[in-house]
DNA sequence: GCTCAGTAATAAGCCTATCCTATGAGACCT
DNA sequence: AGGTCTCATAGGATAGGCTTATTACTGAGC
């Protein structure tokens, strides 16, 4: 039994009539005839009953129809998931991102994605820039929000928008009343920071910045989580250095303030596996870019 | 898209493997690729990601596969379902029969076929062998369950069992404490009888019994309905004659009494039309015909 | 570093099945 | 009785599927 026999008998079916159903088919009748004979044999069953004047179904033809229009439909159906999934519309695609991501791209980007591509399952997942980097390479997550630069040449990445530190203070902190506040201020603090692990460069760069202004931080706490940082600097437990885009995420007792010195403009990017570009994958990508950032 | 190809790729799927695929499927491995190409080329999708060392399936691929093993699973059931009912083992059936065979043969053969043929939906409908003549030859229903003798030839019908005429007496009747009636007995009483159509020739024989004894009998109320008949005597409308089977039927009031006189031997049988023995008619007349009806 | 085994793709030829045209056979109508 | 309609059959052309032989490439072992 094939498809083809499948399709051939539903016209006939409908037709009652060789003739005209071999037209809408497009062949002609006598291939039409030998189809369904070779179905019937096939099945070893009569699903037509023809005199020489007209053609009605069996009672097995009927039952036999109605599950024939369901293969059929099923098949359709077979077809059009293969089409979608071929083309990233469907299927599943885990993503990465730092802590920092949750609270600034991420979700902005996941819900663009899901209102283009609703039949697409998201599998997120929280991790550092480095753990990112190794679960690109060994195919764990399709795609990372993540702090560049990276070593590894077959990983892609697009930076998505360049943002300068800002200094987190505790409210009733000396410096708060100022606009701006510079690095030689904050020489006797102690400093809440990210794990060096969570981005290395950059984490190197402020360490750089602060001791060509002459002190060495003190880091007395190192945390990942943006909830826990701005937590513990409202505590009174030290100063935190962060994006600014960070900024959103309000909190009494916390005013975030920006640097006077030119700091790096760090960007986060996207970034994938270039050997691993499924379409998935791809259309993350379409949607990623089509964003505009400039009004972030 | 044809099925044969779903199979195929259903099978690579689970071996990863061509050259296994391949001999699994009784064919050479280059049939395979082909077919497996033709597949992907058709649906515009790539299925598989092969290296020249192994092969995985893509995300479209594992999407692929699921569907195509419940097309490949309702293709199945497509082809059981018109093997069943080729059997006569699924469909429906459309059964005629009288109001008497309701309270006796109907019943059992209706259990029987169900006990058998438990995918076969039954329809059925109370006519008189008349009308179930008319709807054996405009195909409205499948079998009958009738009394003979039938004029036409094209329908075929087999005698379930023989039996006699009883007479039903209200219990205060004068002749109830007889343990069996004469028809002579019956001269003055007013009788329930059938209608002639319901069996014309079995109402003949009997006015031409009574007419033998000597008497015309005065028939008082007609009725097809068994229930109804009954009901009449109990009431003290008059006195019936019907099949012994019948006596199955009991109610308070109401007693059943044989003839003296040798009734004629009457049938019910199961009747079909010869030129439209659908395989669901075959199965039946099977089960009919393995009941032993001596017990009855 | 080279060879060899393993694997999928490609090539070329054969064969079957699918399709076509032409024709036959039975039913219904005039 | 002849004509028309409709499905089945016959015979030949064609395409698609299968086979074997070969190629191209990979990875493992010596």
């Amino acid at each position: 039994m094939e498809l083809r026999q499948l399709r051939y008998f539903m016209v006939v079916a409908e037709e009652l009539h060789f003739g005209r159903a071999a037209a809408r088919l497009h062949i002609a009748q006598p291939a039409l005839s030998q189809q369904i004979q070779t179905l019937e044999r096939a099945l070893n069953v009569q699903l037509l009953q023809r005199t020489k004047r007209n053609v009605t179904l069996t009672d097995a033809g009927r039952l036999f129809l109605e599950e024939a229009r369901v293969t059929l439909r099923q098949a359709e159906q077979t077809a059009y998931v293969a089409m979608l999934a071929g083309r990233g519309a469907m299927g599943r695609l885990t993503l990465g991102f730092t802590g920092t991501a949750l609270y600034s791209v991420m979700p902005t980007i996941v819900c663009l994605y899901r209102d283009s591509y609703p039949d697409v399952d998201i599998t997120l997942q929280e991790m550092s820039t480095e753990e990112q980097v190794h679960a690109l390479q060994s195919s764990q997550i399709h795609v990372g929000l993540l702090y560049p630069p990276l070593r590894d040449a077959d990983i892609g990445a697009i930076p998505l928008f360049y943002e300068s530190l800002v200094v987190v203070l505790p409210d009733h902190h000396p410096l708060a009343d100022l606009s701006e506040v510079s690095l030689a201020h904050l020489t006797d603090e102690s400093f809440v920071l990210f794990p060096r692990v969570e981005g290395p460069c950059l984490h190197d760069r402020i360490i750089g910045m602060c001791q060509q202004v002459g002190f060495s931080p003190r880091i007395a706490y190192e945390t990942a989580r943006p909830q826990i940082m701005i937590g513990l600097v409202a505590a009174g437990m030290g100063v935190a250095l962060t994006f600014e885009s960070m900024a959103y995420l309000k909190r009494p007792g916390v005013l975030y303030k920006p640097l006077c010195e030119a700091t790096p403009e760090w960007a986060m990017a996207v970034a994938w596996r270039q050997s691993n570009v499924v379409p998935v994958v791809q259309t993350f990508l379409d949607v990623v870019c089509d964003i505009d950032w400039e009004q972030y």
